[in-house]
Parts: structure tokens; C-alpha cells; sequence
DNA sequence: ATTACTTAGTGTAAAAAATACACGTTATAT
DNA sequence: ATATAACGTGTATTTTTTACACTAAGTAAT
């Protein structure tokens, strides 16, 4: 515990819910913490916010040092100021999203040394977290559940092209449930955000799907009307 | 500017966006200061967090110690970290909303000597902001017109006895467009949230309108069901 | 009491969106 | 050749949204 000038005696730290999704499950990143406090705990990747840093610049050095990942579409979404969060002081912690592609060319990078190793896990089945990291956790899935309606949150999990069927499960993993097939794809089609390729699937043991580009360009012309993916 | 222990050299402070309707205007409630920095300029209420309360505390003794008001519905919405945000030092604020009831029983509370005076100032013609304030109340505004779309946040600026009518100048204010009377009514009828009284209106110089409640109780019964005023 | 005024309150038809639902097609593997 | 497994497609029904205009009721002034 520190004692400071008074007002000025907290610190800022971000947390990051990295999302991935590698095809079938959803998986955040966790890692496997390397000092105290909670050393061998699992927790949500995060670092402090230094003093010359705004807290999104913060957010994201830090997603960098932590993936080797830069300009990655990263959004705020709450700030958790409980009083005896962190055992050591009082931190706030900004929590931050973000959804990443996962697998092929980008591994992560080594991390630093608080961490002892990094892991994709599946948000099914998540260990006991540092901290409160879990109610952190929580808190971000309700928030992009809210957002997936409305943002296309769920092409920048997906590979850069992807099929239909792929981009269904990735709403049905967020959202919880089931969705009907046809009128699934009449609805995300119907929004002429996606661009369909000559190409099919590669790789695979049956039918190969056709794959689809995200457009962006048509997509940010459709800013400011209300669209429900 | 203040040098402490590396890491816990920030302060915290809490800004409130406080919306408020006289009947024909959408309001906010902004402090004239009374202090540097910003001293005599308008500014959103607000104030530091202290070390032993938690930030959503915080954020309720800072209603209350500004407006006198308790158990009032407070949604943080941001977290503000620009390095340069605050002259004197490091500090990040957390941003708060909150609907009050204007008028009637309850005055605000003698402010603290920060400052000169409080207002409600109609949000349309708003004199320069201190700090970031601008941005916050901007950001503030976006939100609410998100939220009151599944919210009822409405009701909360409301008399507790209110006229349809009322609850459409509301929306429309904070949606910024005009709403079709007849569809309106049927909408937010339609979620049978709202009381029909044997009272009318009273006080008015032309035909009375009937007054309604809004049934806090029906409305929990709805959680998690997906509505949209 | 008549009149003028202002807001309250109401219904329907058309269009758009959401839902429920099942089978033939195609590429691969054996 | 055949079995397999996922791909890809259409329609009818229901629900929701939208557009649109007049009569009713209460007040105030003469």
C-alpha cells in the first residue's frame, strides 16, 4: 500500500478481453501470471497506464508488447474502481476489447515477465481468474453481445475471407443460441457489406463453401443508419 | 504537477452529466467554478475519488453532495484518460449519467465552495465547457440516445404522474427528431409498462391529457426480454 | 351560451421485416 | 460407384413498422 499526495496516490491499469475464434470455439487470451500478487493464477492480460500516456494509447502499447499486434480495432468499455480490487493499492482499471484473428501468420509475441506463458482458452471453460478479472470478463461478453448487433464486430474475428457458415458461428457463440440458417444468411447478405469471391473453401473433407470478403468501404457509407446484424 | 510512487501518481475524479426536463427542454445541471483552473468557467459537477470509497460511491456522494438527491439511477458510461485533460496533473475521469425529476419537492443542496452557483442550462445553447467537458457531455448525449431506446430512461425525468405527450417530447429531444403521435403511443403502450390513472391533468389551459404511471414492477418482468421504446 | 382555440385521442391500410420450415446439390473420401 | 456431410436455396405466414387526418374535449373569451 502507498500513501501519497492526496488525490494523486491511485494508479491506472487497462485489462484486455482479447476474443479469438479459431474456427469452433470462442477463446479469450489469458495468461499465467508470474508474480504476486496471485502468481500461478490465470488472468486477463493488462499493464499499467504510465504517466505519459493516454489510457487508449495504453491500451494500445500494451495489447502490443503483450500479441505484437498494432492498429487492431480496440474499444473501452467500463472503468472497475472497486476499493479492494487489487490488493496492493488502489487501481483502477480500465477494461478494454478487442477481437483478433487468430491463427496463421501472427503468432504471439514472447511475452514479458510477469507473465509466465499465454493461452487461447475456450470461454466455456475458463479457469479461476485473478483479481476480479472474471466480473471483468463478464461485463465484456454482455457488452459485445449488446454490440455485435449493431457493430461487425464478427468479421475481424474471422480470417480475411470466410464463409457464411463460419461468420453463423461466430453470432451463435456470442449471442448464445442457435440461429436458422437461411434466415441468417438472407439478413447479414441483405446489408451488401459482404463481397463474394470466385473462390471456395480449400482443405476441406467435403463440400467446399464459397468464400465472402468484408467490405469496409461499403460498410462505412452505411454509418449513421441504424443496421441490426 | 505531483511526483509520487511510481504507478500510483493518478488521481481519479468523477464528472456527471445530470439530464433534466422542465416540460419543454432537455436540461443539463453545470457548476460555474469557483476555483483555478477554469476559475468563473461553467463546468460539468464533479469531483475526486477518494481513496477509501469505491468509484460508483463516489459517484453517489457527488449527486448527492451536489443536488442533495440520493438512490438515483447513475450509469458510469466512459472513462476519460487524455494525458493533457487536466492542468494540474494526472487525471482520469469517470464519466456518469443520471435522469432526475425537475422542479417540485426537491431544491438543490447549497453547493461546496468549488462553486459559484449551479444551473440547468438547456442543452441546445450551452455556454463553453472547462476541461474536456464539451467531449464528456457529448459522449454522454450518444450514449442515452442509444440506451433510451431499450431503457426506460425516460420515466426517470418524468413527474412520477406524466402525460403520453410528456414521454414523447422526451424522446424526441433526445433523439432529435419529431415521432409520429399515433405510432408512439401504440409502441410504448404496447410494452404495458405504463398505469392508465382515473386522473387528468390539471392546471392547463385546454383539454386535459390522461396521466399515466410507469409500473416499475411489470417493467423488471421483463428483464432480458430484448424491448425498444 | 356561443364561439374560438388548442391539445387529446383514436384506426386502418400498406409495406417491410422477421419467422418457420425441408430438401436437392456438390465436393470428397472410400 | 457410392456414401457422406456440409452447402445453398424459397415461400408462405406472422409480426412489426410506417404513413396518414380527423373528431372530441376542455378552457377562455365575448
Amino acid at each position: 500500500m502507498t500513501e501519497n499526495t492526496p488525490g494523486f496516490d491511485f494508479a491506472v491499469s487497462i485489462d484486455c478481453v482479447l476474443f479469438g475464434f479459431d474456427g469452433t470455439e470462442l477463446k479469450i487470451l489469458l495468461i499465467e501470471r508470474n508474480e504476486d500478487p496471485f502468481k500461478d493464477w490465470w488472468a486477463l492480460p493488462g499493464n499499467l497506464v504510465n504517466n505519459e500516456e493516454s489510457v487508449d494509447q495504453s491500451a494500445q502499447r500494451i495489447l502490443k508488447e503483450l500479441t505484437g499486434l498494432g492498429d487492431i480495432y480496440m474499444e473501452q468499455y467500463y472503468a472497475f474502481g472497486d476499493v479492494n480490487r487489487h490488493p496492493q493499492g488502489r487501481v483502477i482499471s480500465v477494461a478494454y476489447y478487442a477481437m483478433l484473428r487468430l491463427g496463421g501468420d501472427k503468432p504471439l509475441k514472447p511475452l514479458s515477465s510477469y507473465a509466465k506463458k499465454a493461452q487461447w482458452v475456450n470461454v466455456a471453460s475458463l479457469p479461476k481468474l485473478a483479481f476480479d478479472h472474471q466480473h471483468i470478463l463478464n461485463k465484456g461478453l454482455e457488452k459485445i453481445k449488446r454490440r455485435i448487433k449493431h457493430l461487425p464486430l464478427a468479421f475481424e474475428l474471422l480470417p480475411e475471407k470466410f464463409t457464411l457458415t463460419q461468420v453463423q458461428s461466430v453470432y451463435e457463440l456470442i449471442l448464445g443460441k442457435k440461429l436458422d440458417k437461411r434466415n441468417f444468411r438472407k439478413k447479414i447478405l441483405s446489408f451488401k457489406v459482404l463481397k463474394e469471391l470466385e473462390e471456395k473453401q480449400r482443405g476441406v473433407s467435403f463440400r467446399a463453401a464459397t468464400l465472402y470478403k468484408f467490405d469496409k468501404r461499403k460498410y462505412n457509407k452505411l454509418f449513421g443508419k441504424e443496421i441490426s446484424f
